[in-house]
DNA sequence: AAAAAAC
């Protein structure tokens, strides 16, 4: 097996691979870094998750290494498509780079352009960037990219979603046409492959499947929500939302919980700290500086819960998320699938509930129709969805560390430690004739698949690896008009 | 209809 130290890396950047405890590299890793250390353009196909990071950092620092930055000619440039993955980047720059002279500066919006300047005045060998900021300083004429000998982009796809193709462009434009090109991406959409065909050249392709997971080994529930008025909904959601993670009880060791809006953030957040949970929101229009504090808190543990809007739902580094709670149903189906795949990473096993209101039921269904599954309903929770639940908010439910361990200790034993027996064929539940949910299966029935007639060789949840629309590689998609 | 990202 393929180990760092065959790798070729520089010894100094292979130290610190050794110092951060890692000796066998990932598949993207080991696919990605020879050729790029050759010189050669990759193009990665692969999530986060599997190592993507360092696939591009290790080889970067190595290449630089020798050379020194001029003022204003970075040497090198990431684009990520937001502030919290440029961070994360950045610390992973800082952790490779350590033993080396190498310079770096963050240019991502929200905090003040002053310490940037004064970076890129200096002369930096890398620049790691959200495309805005970084045209931002360009058009300012503080920053030429002439000098650029290595050009990352990644998370291309994310980076179609919100609309900065087009800046990508424009900077590939004006970054030397010999640069070397890393270029990553976790699905290959036409727009994507245009990209690939016009800015890489003679690309090593490498794709790998999703490290471990996607879904194999995570629960997943959903729980139909119908308000008993129009006006109570929201506060009836809410404490819904409250009942279902006090039945995960302490299996629930932290979670994400994802809102479809920003005001629901706020609104979700602030009331669950109202009764008593160590929870913080997180979206686009809080402050950068809360922003990041948010994040480290939630990384450290001091934060157990965090209310995200889809900010947070890909690529974000968050080991060990136990629960996603889904507070609304995601309208883009894909979403659905990277906000679970934040619990239930490495191996772990992860639960994802989601509450879904009679609205939302049309994204339900698409969101079973990309998976190709049905997520099991969970039964209704008792007393929740009447008139009752506007007492709850003031009273009784505010302990959410009391213990109500009637119905959770068995749905707990359902889901703790489903990593152990994930990779059996799993059938124990039987054939089960389709149809409604609320029957007795306490809706915990991992996904038991049952439907094998929804075409030909159907995967069963999200599959052995990774769904098949993310697993379609670029020449599927151009051939295969989607079948359905 | 919403989120993200530039001021």
């Amino acid at each position: 097996m393929t180990k760092f130290s065959d790798l070729k890396l520089d010894p100094k950047v292979l130290k610190a691979v050794e110092d951060a405890g890692y000796e066998t590299p990932t598949p993207i890793q080991a696919g990605a870094i020879p050729p790029a250390l050759e010189g050669r353009d990759v193009l990665g196909i692969a999530q986060t998750g599997t190592g993507k990071t360092a696939s591009f950092t290790l080889p970067m620092i190595s290449l630089l290494k020798r050379g020194r930055a001029r003022a204003r000619m970075p040497r090198s440039l990431v684009l990520a498509p937001t502030r919290e993955l440029a961070a994360q980047v950045a610390e992973n720059f800082d952790t490779y780079a350590k033993h080396t002279k190498l310079t770096k500066a963050l240019l991502i919006g929200g905090v003040s352009f002053g310490e940037q300047d004064k970076l890129i005045d200096r002369g930096v060998d890398v620049l790691i960037a959200t495309p805005g900021r970084l045209l931002d300083h360009f058009e300012r004429g503080k920053l030429l990219l002439t000098g650029v000998q290595i050009m990352v982009v990644d998370e291309a796809d994310r980076m179609l979603d919100m609309g900065f193709i087009p800046d990508i462009e424009r900077i590939f434009q004006l970054t030397p046409f010999t640069r070397q090109t890393l270029f990553f991406s976790a699905t290959m959409a036409p727009e994507i492959e245009r990209i690939t065909n016009t800015f890489l050249s003679n690309p090593e392709k490498i794709e790998v499947a999703r490290a471990a997971t996607t879904g194999e080994n995570i629960t997943q529930g959903v729980l139909m929500f119908k308000p008993s008025r129009r006006d109570r909904a929201a506060t009836e959601k809410r404490d819904m939302l409250r009942r279902l993670i006090e039945r995960e009880g302490e299996a629930c060791t932290n979670a994400i919980i994802f809102c479809n809006r920003k005001v629901d953030v706020d609104v979700v957040a602030k009331s669950l700290k109202k009764h008593g949970y160590n929870a913080e929101p997180i979206h686009g229009d809080l402050d950068q500086s809360q922003r990041m504090r948010t994040l480290a808190g939630f990384r450290d543990g001091s934060i157990k819960f965090l209310i995200a809007s889809d900010v947070a739902a890909r690529g974000l580094d968050i080991p060990a998320v136990s629960h996603v709670f889904n507070y609304d149903v995601p309208s883009h189906a894909e979403d659905y699938v990277h906000r679970i795949g934040r619990t239930g990473r490495a191996g772990r096993s992860g639960v994802a509930l989601m509450i879904c209101a009679p609205v939302d039921e049309k994204n339900l269904a698409d969101i079973e129709r990309l998976v190709q599954n049905q997520i099991p309903r969970l039964d209704a929770l008792e007393g929740t969805a009447t008139p009752a639940a506007e007492e709850a908010e003031e009273t009784a439910e505010s302990k959410p560390s009391r213990s109500r361990s009637r119905s959770r200790s068995r749905s707990r034993s359902n889901s703790e430690e489903p990593a152990a027996e994930a990779p059996e064929p799993q059938e124990a539940e039987a054939p089960r004739s389709e149809e409604k949910s609320s029957s007795r299966r306490s809706g915990r029935g991992r996904r038991d698949g049952g439907d094998r007639d929804r075409g030909g060789n159907t995967p069963t949840g999200l599959g052995d690896h990774l769904p098949d629309f993310i697993a379609r590689s670029f020449d599927d998609r151009q051939e295969t008009p989607e079948a359905g």
